[in-house]
DNA sequence: GCCGTTTTCGGCCCGACTGTTTTCAGTCG
């Protein structure tokens, strides 16, 4: 049983958690987090490179000890450091970790005097009034605590991006009708483009920095006020959405969006970049040893003055893009006005609620060279898929508005099913009319990681498949991935010359970001699709080329920002 | 635990806000 980066990532997360309960060097612990984000969000299975006989002590943030407890991992399926660490500890006492205003110290503390070691404890003593007798606990504190675990549950909640944003757009309007508040932006997260946001960061510059917090925590939505200073505030938006502010000096813009913006990580290296020269970097700009300013004003003063090109937010997450920057090879990201059309759309025909003509006038206004037509095929019958005896209409029905549009080459396409067996949902004989065929994995998500892997290259076998859509199945906050062997799909899929999809639909977003760069690194070119299944659905094309950013993926990664004869030759296998 | 054209030991990003405190530890991002 081949372990992967992510039980590996796990593992590491565990012990710092742990370790951080323990009261163990802070810098122990953070060397534990960086070598679990490292070793989870690598292109490639570390199991593998082992094999390969690599040295995983090249990786960054990881040494000697640290590659010699992943080949512990690999080879035992365990961590004997971690095993020691659960006997000591109570299990499940890490959850309370995740309780806000509760860090490990006062973690401890609830578990050495009130004997606290699950939610369900914390909760019935808070319940019970006696945290706020506890030495640095107080009322306030143990009626916090309370809230949090009830507007929770103690689960961590995260919003799609795209949800946040639906949040977030009117509070922005509300506070740009103050005459106050000069620059505003929303930071975080959120402007990296991460799939889900914890939190919306915000970002405004004022003289009167006081009058733009009383605006802020007054907004309508606001259910409750969680803090407020001079400068920063957050609060609880009826949703349970968490938004944080900040205000600082024009002066400081560039400085602050940067500090605002994260990731934590880039930030941490970044800092320790300038530290090294002699400066020191905070939200406020670049300074020297002597306490004067020396940039700060925007993002590329700071960036310029570390020596290395300006980086996209989706890129800032200490995964090489600092060295990228500073050696000037920084990718040239995909943008969304490279896309030349979308692979991936429903009809009325199947689930999908407009017609062809009405999609493909809308396709013409975003100026797209092509549009495909893939309604599902019979298997998900709720969807209510095209047989072979309706497809061909279809095709028939495509073929007449082809004669008739100007500018826009409407493909005929199918998502076609892959049925356990790795078949797929419809025969060749009709598939072969088509210009493509997506297929798409809607059941039995629940085989071996063999089964699974083997069934998908059985399905990619089959000369008409083309494109391999929204490939691990997961639906955010619902449903998670099935299991397979990612690398080894992708391998497959290139050989035999398909293509994987990036998903846009808010609720699915994959291939996700370290799996678009593991693509990337591979050589497998990807399609950014929408998977519409309504008229604004072909608006979803800028979440999708959001995700394949985070992933570093170039124009030339893309295939549907080919001109529509070159992406016709790509397509086609024989 | 990692890391190194100042270093193989001694550093490790930096500041705001809260609550419980009489000056600051803990948490957060």
């Amino acid at each position: 049983m081949p372990i992967h980066n992510k039980e590996i990532g796990d593992c590491f997360d565990q012990v710092a958690d742990l370790l951080e309960i323990g009261g163990a060097n802070p810098f122990r612990i953070r060397a534990y987090r960086q070598a679990a984000n490292t070793v989870s969000r690598l292109p490639r299975s570390v199991a593998e490179m082992l094999k390969q006989g690599e040295e995983l002590s090249e990786l960054p943030g990881i040494g000697k000890d640290l590659a010699g407890k992943i080949v512990e991992i690999v080879r035992s399926g365990k961590l004997q450091l971690l095993e020691d660490l659960k006997k000591k500890n109570p299990p499940g006492i890490t959850a309370l970790l995740q309780v806000p205003s509760l860090g490990p110290q006062r973690v401890k503390k609830l578990n050495k005097e009130l004997k606290v070691k699950s939610l369900a404890d914390l909760e019935k003593a808070a319940k019970e009034g006696r945290i706020r007798g506890l030495g640095g606990f107080g009322e306030k504190t143990e009626r916090r605590i309370l809230e949090a675990l009830q507007r929770t549950h103690g689960v961590e909640r995260r919003f799609r991006w795209m949800l946040a944003k639906q949040m977030t757009l009117p509070l922005l309007d509300y506070l740009r009708k103050s005459k106050r508040v000069k620059d505003l932006e929303v930071a975080g997260s959120y402007r990296r483009r991460k799939d889900t946001v914890g939190d919306v960061d915000i970002l405004a510059t004022s003289e009167s920095p006081q009058e733009v917090m009383d605006r802020f925590t007054g907004y309508e939505d606001v259910s409750k006020v969680l803090a407020q200073g001079e400068t920063k505030a957050t609060v609880l938006l009826r949703t349970g959405l968490q938004v944080d502010i900040r205000v600082v000096p024009e002066a400081s813009y560039g400085a602050a969006l940067l500090y605002f913006t994260g990731s934590k990580a880039h930030n941490i290296a970044l800092r320790k970049l300038a530290q090294d020269r002699g400066f020191k970097i905070n939200e406020y700009g670049v300074f020297d040893n002597k306490g004067r300013r020396l940039a700060g004003r925007s993002e590329e003063e700071i960036y310029r003055f570390l020596k290395m090109d300006w980086i996209p937010p989706e890129l800032r997450e200490d995964r090489g893009e600092i060295a990228a920057a500073q050696a000037k090879r920084l990718p040239r990201l995909v943008d969304w006005r490279d896309i030349r059309g979308d692979l991936h759309v429903h009809t009325e025909a199947s689930d999908g609620q407009a017609s062809i003509e009405t999609l493909a006038r809308r396709a013409q206004e975003k100026g797209y060279e092509f549009l495909a037509i893939t309604d599902h095929s019979p298997y998900v019958g709720i969807t209510h898929g095209l047989d072979p005896k309706r497809l061909r209409a279809q095709i028939k029905a495509i073929e007449r508005l082809n004669g008739k549009l100007r500018g826009l080459r409407i493909l005929k396409g199918i998502e076609v099913d892959i049925l356990e067996d790795g078949s797929l949902d419809l025969p060749n004989e009709v598939l072969k009319e088509l210009d493509l065929a997506v297929g798409a994995v809607h059941g039995h998500f629940q085989l071996t990681r063999k089964k699974q892997t083997e069934r998908i290259l059985r399905a990619m076998d089959n000369p008409h498949f083309s494109i391999f859509a929204h490939p691990t199945g997961r639906l955010l906050g619902e449903r998670p991935p099935y299991d397979v062997d990612m690398e080894r799909l992708m391998e497959g899929a290139k050989q035999r010359g398909c293509f994987f999809e990036v998903n846009s639909e808010p609720d699915r977003m994959d291939l996700d970001d370290a799996a678009c760069r593991m693509a990337k690194e591979m050589g497998l070119r990807l399609a950014i699709s929408t998977d519409a299944h309504a008229l604004d659905g072909l608006d979803l094309m800028e979440l999708g080329v959001a995700q394949a950013r985070r992933g570093w993926l170039e124009k030339n990664d893309v295939i549907n920002t080919l001109p529509l004869k070159d992406l016709l030759r790509a397509l086609d296998r024989g």
